[in-house]
RNA sequence: GGAGAGAUGGCCGAGCGGUUGAAGGCAGCUGCCUGCUAAGCAGUUGUAGGGGUUAAACUCUACCGGGGGUUCGAAUCCCCCUCUCUCCGCCA
């Protein structure tokens, strides 16, 4: 949520950023803003008062006077406040709500554009790796190797599901332990495992609610979701606290299952392991000092580039425009791994800096050292890294002739000694 | 699923329908004292939203889980909801 004073004097500024990132009307705000302080002081200058003459009445009981005239007025004041009070009511959740919608201002070093075309290449990392034969998909692989089972996913729980097999569970589970072990060891962060549920109030304060509510998978009866991203949770740990500066920055990482809906995505990678409702993902999360949020972006994205670069896999930076930036987001840099046998870069991690924009929603704050009032953290999160799009890029970066796939070196440990994924059938 | 208990400030914890923003304690801050550490003494410290100011000062309102109600007046009485805890049942 954007800061409710900020829009009020720089009205004009906020509208002409939120304009880079899309159609939004901000004018309803001032008109809203202006009926609402209207009558809440109509209503402070009846209360005050209401509370003086009670305290006259107070006086008089005591002396066993009389005050009969003083509660017959105020009978019909304490009417028109209750009355005033239930369309300021009415008043600030219109405000509330429309606050609620609107996105994150992007920071003024995002390049700006409409959409993912104008999104900006920072750097690329690796070379594209050659083969001297035709490259099969990861579908075709998983299938041949016997490490995925497609069909009975669907079986199970229907469309863009997965069934991992074998060495293809093993491997899943060996990017994981790595992950969370390079996280932990090398890159200071406390390793959590959050419940995969979350009420939600827990998604408003990360802003997946209420605007995005059909993406999410909702428990029948109950006003909990299926998380779509470790995020969620995490982010919500420190939700309505009051931290101190001397905690910051906490580090957090996190292996979650995610559950998306995918709504509106028809047609779109229909098959493997590249969209699916449910995905394993390693998620780091931070919460900072709003001083230092812009260089933890960049080595939060430096820690998640840190697993592609142990893994050997050619990927590129890139860092989104105004027009592609997550709602929440002020600056988002995407991690793309090069997949040969689609001839491009997928996304495989979002590294993001929301600066106080989820902390207002989630009332996340710190008390700062020199003392003062309780400051918004700034918080931050990125994938490090989407397990599944990772064993994607692992099956065709790593294929050989014969159909077999080598096994990244710092995976092996992890894969009991396994070197390579040996075909198993055509 | 059944029974009970509870929800108060950064934390713990009192609270009679009428100066209760809320006792007491802890923690924090500021002095004083003590050659270190600890202790002691005194003072001080909530959040949000309005008004006001260049900024302060100042001032008003609200806030004792959430929402309704009773009342001139509610942390205190009534109703509903949510959550937490304990016990029983079930269960990995």
């Amino acid at each position: 949520m954007l800061d409710i004073k900020y829009l009020r004097d720089n009205l004009e500024g906020a509208a002409a950023r939120l304009a880079l990132r899309g159609d939004y009307d901000l004018a309803p705000f001032n008109t809203m803003d202006l009926k609402r302080r209207a009558m809440l002081q109509e209503v402070e200058a009846l209360k005050e008062r209401r509370n003086k003459v009670s305290e006259e009445v107070a006086k008089l009981k005591k002396a066993k006077e009389n005050a009969d005239e003083l509660i017959g007025e105020m009978r019909g004041v304490s009417a028109r406040i209750k009355e005033i009070d239930k369309e300021l009511g009415a008043c600030e959740e219109e405000l509330n709500a429309f606050l609620m919608g609107l996105p994150n201002l992007t920071h003024e070093s995002v390049p700006v554009g409409k959409d993912e075309g104008g999104n900006v290449t920072v750097r690329t990392v690796g070379e594209k790796p050659v083969f001297d034969f035709e490259v099969k998909d990861h579908i075709a692989l998983g299938e041949s190797l016997d490490i995925i089972d497609f069909e009975r996913a669907s079986k199970l729980a229907g469309a863009r599901f997965s069934l991992m097999k074998g060495a293809g569970a093993r491997l899943e589970r060996a990017l994981t332990s790595f992950m969370l072990d390079l996280h932990t060891t090398e890159h200071g962060y406390t390793e959590m495992l959050p419940p995969f549920i979350v009420r939600s109030e827990c998604c408003v304060g990360t802003g997946q609610l209420p605007k995005f509510e059909e993406d999410l998978f909702k428990i029948e009866g109950s006003a909990q979701y299926l998380i779509p991203t470790a995020e969620v949770p995490i982010t919500n740990i420190h939700r309505e606290e009051v931290l101190t500066e001397d905690e910051l920055p906490i580090r957090y990482t996190a292996y979650t299952p995610c559950f998306r809906k995918e709504a509106g995505s028809y047609g779109k990678d229909v098959k493997g392991l590249i969209r699916l409702h449910q995905f394993s993902k390693v998620e780091l999360v931070k919460f900072v000092a709003p001083e230092d949020s812009y260089t933890e972006l960049e080595a939060l994205t430096a820690n998640a580039e840190e697993v592609l670069k142990k893994l050997g896999l050619h990927y590129r930076v890139v860092e989104l425009c105004t027009g592609d930036t997550g709602f929440s987001s002020t600056k988002t840099y995407d991690l793309e791994v090069w997949l040969p046998a689609q001839d491009t870069f997928r996304e495989i991690s979002s590294c993001s800096n929301f600066e106080d924009f989820q902390a207002r929603r989630a009332g996340i704050r710190f008390k700062p050292k020199g003392g003062g009032k309780p400051r918004f953290v700034h918080t931050l999160n990125g994938s490090a890294l989407a397990v599944g799009r990772t064993v994607v890029a692992i099956l065709e970066n790593y294929q050989q002739a014969d159909g077999s796939v080598v096994i990244p070196e710092v995976l092996r440990p992890y894969m009991g000694g396994l070197d390579c994924l040996q075909w198993r059938k055509v």
